[in-house]
DNA sequence: CCTTTTTGTTAATCATGGTTAACATTATAT
DNA sequence: ATATAATGTTAACCATGATTAACAAAAAGG
């Protein structure tokens, strides 16, 4: 099993992957304020996971598996960053770095509950959505990251 | 300053205290699940930061730091505790196990939004309550944790 | 008392996740 | 085409927080 840290590297290379086309070490290490070696030891961690396709020197690719983990880190944060920035009110710093923190350490169980009470308090006006991490999104879920598209912040042409 | 990993050993330390009148390096390893080295470290750890007043084969006392800040600890976790609980309603075990992850990781900033919030929600008729959790409490959070008291489960005769 | 058990300490070790320094490879620019 | 710059890798190392094994001290029970 993968740890929560080498989680953050896979988010991020997804990330670049969206917005780059492809995704260099050295970008990695850029975005996560950390070294060139750390990004090479998580990326053999990352390969021996099964969760990106690497050969030294090459290029870094994500695999299903790494790109479905890496959606779902990415909900993640969007659930918990919605709710601390629009149901908390803190201010949008603040909550982006609280977001990155919270949803680090809880369940997918929190998370889902997380998300449909951020559904409910903010009035979708769909009470039986069934949301599940894990699961498809129901129309409800992916209107609402649509209608919420701002708060995907730079991620913004990433997601859906 | 001192980690959120050697927090959760002065936490134990105040319950113990309080539960049991004096506080053993073993009891304490028994509580956390841990070894009594382990405990031995973070006690010398907290008496190097002033938290605890310790000598070797001693008794383990809580400075008035220490105190405060066991409380604030303790605290935070009920907050949490009670989001998770009668907010989102997750299930007890379930919402124990999260708060103890998540109040490792937020801000006092996300604290108070998060018990002020929760004090909102659960109708306590008081929305211009200051909570700060640095500070004295006001007598709605007073009230709240006293008529509450059934959230701080085993710790229930500590608090307060 | 003094033996036994419980409790506490110390030293050596480990895993994780990071670093720096040195080097290897690839890409770029003239 | 090749020197230079950028990028990637490796090895050695560090800090943290934990462990096990061995030992020391204190408490408890005959």
């Amino acid at each position: 099993m993968i740890s929560k840290s080498i989680e953050e590297y896979l988010k991020t290379m997804y990330v670049i992957k969206k917005q780059e086309g492809k995704v260099r070490v050295t970008d990695v290490a850029k975005k996560m304020d950390c070294t060139k070696p750390s990004v090479n030891k998580a990326l053999y961690n990352l390969k021996d996971n099964g969760f990106v396709n690497y050969e030294a020197y090459g290029t870094i690719e994500l695999t299903e598996d790494g790109e479905n983990l890496a959606k779902k880190i990415l909900e993640a944060y969007d659930i918990v960053y919605l709710f601390l920035k629009d149901v908390l009110e803190l201010e949008e710093e603040e909550a982006k770095r609280e977001a990155e923190k919270i949803k680090s350490t809880i369940s997918d169980k929190t998370i889902n509950k997380l998300a449909k009470y951020v559904h409910k308090v903010l009035d979708l006006n769909n009470l039986d959505c069934d949301y599940d991490i894990n699961k498809e999104k129901c129309r409800c879920c992916t209107r609402r990251i649509r209608l919420k598209a701002i708060i995907i912040l730079n991620f913004i042409n990433i997601l859906i």
